[in-house]
Order: C-alpha cells, then structure tokens, then sequence
DNA sequence: ATGAAAGCGCTAACAA
DNA sequence: TTGTTAGCGCTTTCAT
C-alpha cells in the first residue's frame, strides 16, 4: 500500500510550505490565487484526500454530530434522522447514529463512544429503559450541544423538541369520544417515561372533561410491540365490562390490537383503534389504522436547526429552548364507528 | 469550559511518564499491577475519556467502518446493519451509517466521507442510480476492506454477500405457477442492476421450464415504490389479455399492485401477487403478501464475519469470497389462488 | 502573501 | 518495568 498523499507532498512538489497548501485548501483569504489554483490542481493531480483525523485534532471540530435513538427499525425515527441529516448537511456536519434498542446500557455505551470519537454534539432520544440520565450530563459538562428530542426527560437542563404529549393524548381519547365509543382503555408502557405520562393525563383529561368515568382497570401497563397490544387487547376483552376503543401506546401496540380483536370477532371499527406515530404500515393494514401523527420531520428540522443556533454562540447553553410541536389526528377505517 | 483529562495528567499527577499511563491503559502485558491499578484509579478520579482521534492518527486505525445503504428505512437493510453491528461490536469495531437515498451522488460523497474520515473498512449496497463504480475503486486503492452485499457490482473485484437472484426470481414465479396461475407480469425496475436482472432470468427461466409463453408485454420497467406498483398494475390490467398474476420488483411495489387491484375489483389472490424481501409491513397487510425473505439477518452476519477475517490478513484481497445465501418463499394470502 | 514552528493527544521504537 | 522521544497530518500564531 503506498502511502497517502499528504499537504506535505503538494508543498515540497510546489516548492511551498505547508502552511500555505494548508490555507490554500481551507479557502483562506489572504492566499493569491495563482498559488491557490497551483496548490489545488496538485492535489487533485496527486489524489490529494484530506485526512480529517488530523485536522479534527488539531482544531478539536469534527463536524461530525451522533444521534442516539432507540432504533432505526421504527419510520418514525427513520424519517427524523433522515430530516436531521438534510438540515445539516449544507452546514457541513455529518450524522453519525447509534442504536440504543432500547438499552440504558447500550445508550451509556453510545455517549461514551460518541464523546471518545470526539463528535461536535449529541441529539438523543431516550430508551425506554432510561432513568437515571448521568451519563447525558457528561456532555453538558464538556461543554457540547446536547438536544433531546421525543423521548426527553426533565431533569437535564438541555433544550428539547417534542410533541404537545399531553395534548396528543388528549385529541387521540377526543377523537375516539368524537367517533361515539365511550368506554375507551389504553395500553401503554410501565416505563417512567414522560411523554407516556403526558399522553396519560390527556387520556384522563379528556374523560374527565366528556363526564365519562376513569376506569383504572381500562389503562393496561405492559410494553409497546405487537405482542404486548395483542396481549392487552386480550386482556381488556376478557373483562366483564369491555371497553369499545382502545388507545394503544404506539402504532405496533395498536397493530397486535387489530389483529386480536380480528382473530375474537371484534374486528374495528366495531371497537375503536388508534393508535400512535403514523408509522409507515398504519395505512396499508386494514382496516387501516387512525393514529396520531407526531410530525418527525418537522422534529428533525428543528433539531437541526437548534444544533446549527447552538454551535454559533460561545455558551452553547445560554439560551435553552424547548420546542412543542402539535400533534394531528389521522383520521381512518380503525375509529370510523357506524352509528348503532 | 475546563480542559478536558489527557493522559499527561494523570502521568503528572503520578509522577510516573505518559507511555506508562498510556501501556497501563491499553492492556500492554509488561507493567506491574500497582502501576496499572494507580493509573486506572487515577484515570476514573479525574475523569479521564480517552481522544479516539489522536490514537487514530498516530495508529491508523480508527475501528470504525462504515456502511453505505440506499436507505434505512426499509426494514430489509436496517436488520442487515442491525447484524453488522452485532457480529462486529465484540471485536471492538463502530458502525457509521450512510444513506445514499438511491442517488449516485450522495453515494460517492459517501464514499469521501467515510474515506477522509479514515474508517476501517466500507460496506456498501449500491443505490438503483449507480452504474460507474469508480468511487468504489478508491477503497481498494488503499487497501481498505471493502465488502458489498446485496446490490453489488461484477466489475468490482471485491468479496460479497448476496442472494441467489435466479433462483429468487425463478421461485418466486415456479410458486406462482404452483399455485395455478398462468399468466404472470412483472414490474421491476428500469435500472441496469445485476439482482434485478437475474431475477428477470429467474422469470423467465421458469416460465420456459413450465412450458409457458414469455410476453414482453407483461415486463413493466419502471421504479420501485408503491406509486410504482400501482402504476404497473393499472398499466397491466388495461391490458385486453391482462394477467392472473403479477411478480413486483419489492415489497413495496406489490403493495401499491395491491392496493390498485383491490380499487378495480381483482383483489388478490384472485390475481396473485407477490414481492420481495418479506418487508415488516408484508405481513400485515390485507390480503397480506407473499414474498421472497432475503434473509437479511444472515446477510449481515456473513458480511461482519467477512470483514473480520478481511482485516486480519495483510492483503485483504488475496482470497476474495462470493457467499451466496438461498432465498426463501414466505407463503401468505395474496398467492392463495383457490381452484377455479 | 508566505514561511517557521509549535502542538493537538496519543503510540511505539528504542533505551535504560 | 519504565522513561525518552519522535512523529501521525493538520492548523495556527507569530514572523517576515
């Protein structure tokens, strides 16, 4: 293997110092541009690859930012890393991305390996599992952009963009009220986390504020995929007292839904169904899924755009914003209830 | 913001020089216990993260490689990085992802990315665009592990993964057959790539073997996308000798085929469809969709293992493999032809 | 407009 | 077992 091609092989072919290919390379003013011309047609002439190894040690900016998320399996994810990516790439900063799966383990790992790699900021989404967020502080601590987005928690002081949860909840519970069903239950997560809260409250919120009664034994806490909404789809019409809707957790949790209440002859629209996220699937499946779309694109713009505010002041933290987005009602066949 | 720990300070703070602290660090065998267990205490009171970078500099070894896909959000190649990252993490290697979004252009600025930021190794999956490789050539050029999977390239004298795309084409058309169809399309993609065109022979390979006519009319070249699938469908059955069954490019193709064909009334399996690679959605779906499973999860093993075994030899290139996974035909309800 | 030189944080050959 | 020292390839301050 012959060895790469460095600034110093352009310098000694021309006959210049390093610090002048160095500034001929990186756009400096105070160049003349005969000598920026013969400098780049050296190094295209060579096959001059920057090694930005060295040039990130020196200046301490890799221009590389990491993004944790649960997994990139989920659309909803997909399509904020996407957006991320295409608000920043003009700025010239790449995306690197870790998976956590939904580990506080692999998400500790992921900010000690995104910090060793020296990345310029760190955007995260929250495993479900997290409680504890030391190991967020760290960034904070150097100093680095660190934004939450989706999954947050509030005890970092980190700017974050979110979706209006509680609202979300809110219009979902509505929604299925609107549509006529009045015993609605929800299957959600265990998991401490606050968006999952947020929604609850809107759930009862909206109850409360149509006179239906709040059931305790309606509200399922297990986990979100399509196993768990079939297991609490099967639970809640076990009851004696069935409900008529279900608000699932996310969008897979309603998928497992559906397809229990196919398989015992409850098929929706004859109980409600709705579901969160608009994951891609939601309306092919039939009948196909009411959800709430939680805009990721719009999020992962906005990401990016804070990222971009924050890098271009001194104290990345001076100016902490917090983002809401609201979410939207996608209405289909899963809540069109019939009148009865 | 305070400076960050090097190890300068913690061979200050024990009087002892930075190769010692930095042996102590790394595991090197010749260093006395005491002194790796001061370092290393000492490491964790000042809160030492070690730079990858400048020990990537000076080593030449970042351990991170990095993988190119068209994008993640299909389900098929985010289970092959989800095992790449799996079969690779004991060893100590980083993934970073890169998506081409199916353009040729974002897939040579890939290729820059990843090279200038002095990864390890690529793996990559070429986007439907591509046809010149050349970016491609720079890898090998320096010697660095190149493995392509899925959408490769013959002109590319490199290791890969693939299916056995006859075969997948062949299957998935013998299956049609099977189940009693007689006059079967395809909609595939207009794109010179080799999958595609192998499994174009496939096709016709066992439409020949089963004594049945090869109709260039029922070939519909054009995109892969559910707009696609629709488009082709509608397309065919204008036809005034339409087909009984029609073979798309992917999953998501059939699954605007079937979407089109439940809108005029020929839902499936009264017209068979199938698709590829047994996307998440696939099952799902109603009626749902036969397909071709990929194997994804295998797909990404064999290429971790690959570059494990590429990397431990001074030539990568001095044995290059060609592994080449079976496909699978998932049998599901658009296939289910019921005799007529 | 260009050059000289120090140094980013770490590794590793050579010495002791 | 530990220390000395020379870089890895680049940026940047200070001269000129």
């Amino acid at each position: 293997m012959k060895k790469k091609t460095t600034i110093y092989d352009i310098a000694k072919e021309l006959n210049i110092t390093v610090s002048t290919v160095s500034r001929a390379l990186s756009g400096f003013p105070a160049i003349s541009d005969t000598t920026k011309k013969a400098v780049v047609e050296m190094a295209k002439k060579l096959n001059y690859s920057p090694n930005r190894l060295a040039s990130a040690l020196k200046s301490g900016k890799t221009h590389i930012i990491g993004v944790i998320v649960p997994s990139v399996q989920a659309y909803f994810f997909a399509s904020i890393i996407h957006c991320i990516e295409d608000g920043l790439k003009d700025s010239g900063y790449r995306v690197i991305i870790y998976q956590s799966n939904e580990s506080v383990e692999n998400e500790i790992n992921g900010v000690r390996t995104l910090l060793e790699a020296q990345v310029d900021g760190i955007m995260a989404s929250m495993s479900l599992e997290t409680q504890d967020v030391s190991h967020f502080a760290e960034i904070i601590k150097q100093n680095k952009p660190l934004i939450l987005f989706d999954r947050v928690n509030a005890e970092l002081n980190v700017p974050t963009v979110t979706l209006d949860d509680y609202r979300a909840g809110y219009m979902a519970t509505q929604h299925l009220i609107d549509q006529g069903y009045k015993k609605i239950a929800l299957v959600t997560t265990v998991h401490q986390i606050k968006i999952f809260n947020d929604r609850l409250k809107g759930y009862k919120a909206a109850l409360a504020d149509n006179n239906l009664p709040i059931n305790d034994d309606y509200i399922v806490f297990g986990g979100l995929s399509i196993k768990d909404g079939r297991f609490g789809a099967g639970k809640l019409m076990r009851m004696e007292n069935k409900p008529d809707a279900i608000l699932a957790g996310d969008d897979f949790t309603a998928l497992g839904v559906i397809k229990k209440l196919k398989e015992i002859n409850e098929t929706p629209p004859e109980v409600g169904v709705i579901g969160f996220a608009n994951e891609s699937f939601s309306a092919y499946i039939t009948p196909n899924l009411s959800t709430i779309d939680q805009h990721p694109a719009q999020m992962g713009t906005e990401c990016a755009k804070m990222f971009l505010k924050m890098v271009g002041q001194e104290n990345p933290y001076q100016d902490i914003q917090h983002i809401v987005l609201d979410p939207t009602v996608v209405e289909r066949q899963s809540t069109g209830k019939l009148p009865s």
